[in-house]
DNA sequence: CTGAAAGCGCTAACAG
DNA sequence: CTGTTAGCGCTTTCAG
């Protein structure tokens, strides 16, 4: 025991050995196969939890060729939708005895190459993945080696199937509300739009403006990096124009953030100076003063989909024609950010 | 090649025959080893790249004995302060090449051993935790056996060293801050004393109490869970008090968001009403209406060492005796949730 | 019902 | 500088 603690792991032949069975069998009998006696199957179980035995899943994996773990692939673990999907996964995971390798891309696409490729070299049995705004060739090519599905973002070079919220619907309805409030000069605060959930959100708001008979303002419309400082400044350049808008949508929950900031510390009366609508609801937001209204993802169904989604592709990988998905519906929750749009021309 | 595809990989050995060399060979050459011609090197990466080659990190496993993974388990990834630390120990891991594993406890203590041998079966290099309150005596036996960092909360029952903040000292500050402003009446939100955290923290705001000379009211001194429902629940408790309490602290930020909840819905006046001080700072707390009064942990700070301090114990094992690393320092932002206390007797 | 033996993909002696 | 060989811990035929 001593020398198996000091060589460095207790094998299935020191268990074995102990009690003066073949290893074979006791693999067996930890497996609990049939055709083995219950008494040795006791035998066995005792022997090793005397000797502390763990068994070694890299040993296993090079039988079986893949491993009992699922990769998730994220851009940013600090946004509220994403953490709340990770815990779903990860209930799935442990209900499955699965376990979850997490990656954060931080939006670059080297770094993604990378840990699909890590991935690989574990041989998860799966993957989840919200891609970065342009996965290199290489990404998509080796994501279609494995079963993978694709994260509320979705894109064109990936062939995995997609689990994703209609994104241009929701920002439509955020946008008509405001529109419907009698907002004209309504700004659009989103993400790139190489990204899918860039795109398909300020399409959404477009078609809402175009709706309406509004014209676009092309100052109004503003595209970058999802991180709230990007946000930041882009709401204090707005604010400082000759005619700032009197509402904004802001098209994802970290960015919203940063608009916060600059409302805050400018002390802009919400919804009076200026209407807010926030795509994905977070839980404060509720308690906000006044309480931000949002367009709700179904957090919960969408990461349960993804993951049952995932599974059924490992389990099956023959059906590789998936039936369509359709896209999750947004639901705006009209709360108290936004108000009509102020009588007179400008405002200030 | 379309063989190597269908039985599932491509092995060193198929890139060996693709080029006539020993399969051995490939291994050095991939592996950049000293002592193999420059040309070969070229060569075999070539060929390797060509048939599409991944590495088998199983069985690169069963050789070193130890693969390039380390675990993280955590009671709730939806908390910020642990989703904060979350990206940074991924970004660690990526800058490592090690890969990260999540499991998320949800402060079960079956789970959390599951998780542990799941990890010790994968046979990680090293795992960080935030352990339950109660970890079963195998979980901790097992944490005994590999690198281990505890992260925030620490458990006697366990032997690895801790990386955590002065949380009494925090509580003491906070509590310190509301008394400074003339309060009398002001009550503790927090988890369960059972965690480290829970206690450490009663503690300080217990310490900064009877320094004041202030008496205790059993009454004011809740503790449960660090679910926000909890939250919800004991202020509405709190409040329908005959002598309600005319500040709190809330020791958790998920506790902040039940506590919101009811102040938002209430519509209770934020500091005249109630003050409130939150324990660990998140991003929108500075953003909230009036902005939120907190007490900061070095997050960063903090995952970084503990991320260091994992990979440095991986690397010397031996080095048994780590020093003990002095807790880290909260920091007080007074901001606008706080206020002076009311004059009268009863508030109300 | 259990044992013996082969081999998964890789690395590391040890030879040449 | 490269090839040969053994063996990591496990599952899985194939025999008994």
């Amino acid at each position: 025991m001593a020398k198996a603690l000091r060589s460095g792991g207790v094998t299935i032949k020191d268990v074995a050995a102990s009690i003066g069975l073949a290893h074979s069998t006791v693999s067996r009998a930890l497996n609990d196969h049939p055709g083995i006696g219950e008494e040795t199957k006791v035998l066995v179980r005792r022997a090793a939890a005397n000797l502390n035995y763990v068994a070694n899943s890299g040993a296993r994996l090079m039988r079986s060729g893949t491993s009992r773990v699922v990769g998730l692939i994220l851009p940013d673990i600090e946004n509220d939708f994403y953490n709340s999907a990770t815990r779903i996964m990860a209930e799935f995971c442990d209900a499955e005895n699965f376990q979850l390798l997490l990656a954060v891309s931080e939006d670059d696409p080297e770094k993604e190459c990378k840990q699909v490729l890590a991935f690989r070299e574990a041989r998860v049995a799966g993957l989840v993945i919200a891609a970065t705004l342009n996965p290199k060739r290489e990404t998509a090519q080796m994501l279609r080696q494995l079963p993978a599905v694709q994260f509320l973002r979705r894109h064109a070079s990936i062939r995995s199937p997609s689990i994703r919220a209609d994104d241009s619907r929701g920002l439509h309805i955020a946008t008509d509300h405001l529109v419907s409030l009698g907002h004209k000069r309504i700004a659009f605060i989103g993400v790139h739009p190489q990204l899918s959930t860039g795109k398909d959100r300020l399409d959404g708001y477009r078609q809402s403006l175009a709706a309406a008979g509004i014209a676009e303002v092309p100052q109004y419309v503003r595209t970058g990096s999802s991180q709230p400082a990007f946000a930041r400044e882009t709401l204090i350049d707005l604010l400082a124009l000759p005619a700032p808008p009197s509402a904004v949508v802001v098209a994802s929950p970290r960015l919203v953030l940063g608009v916060l900031d600059v409302i805050s510390q400018q002390n802009i009366s919400v919804p009076d100076a200026l209407s807010l609508v926030a795509y994905s609801d977070v839980e404060w937001f509720r308690t906000w003063r006044p309480a931000i209204t949002a367009v709700a993802l179904p957090t919960a169904a969408m990461a349960t989909t993804a993951a049952s989604l995932l599974f059924r592709t490992i389990r099956k990988p023959d059906e590789n024609d998936i039936e369509f998905c359709a896209p999750f519906e947004p639901t705006l929750l009209v709360r108290s950010s936004t108000g009509p749009a102020p009588r007179g021309g400008a405002s200030r």
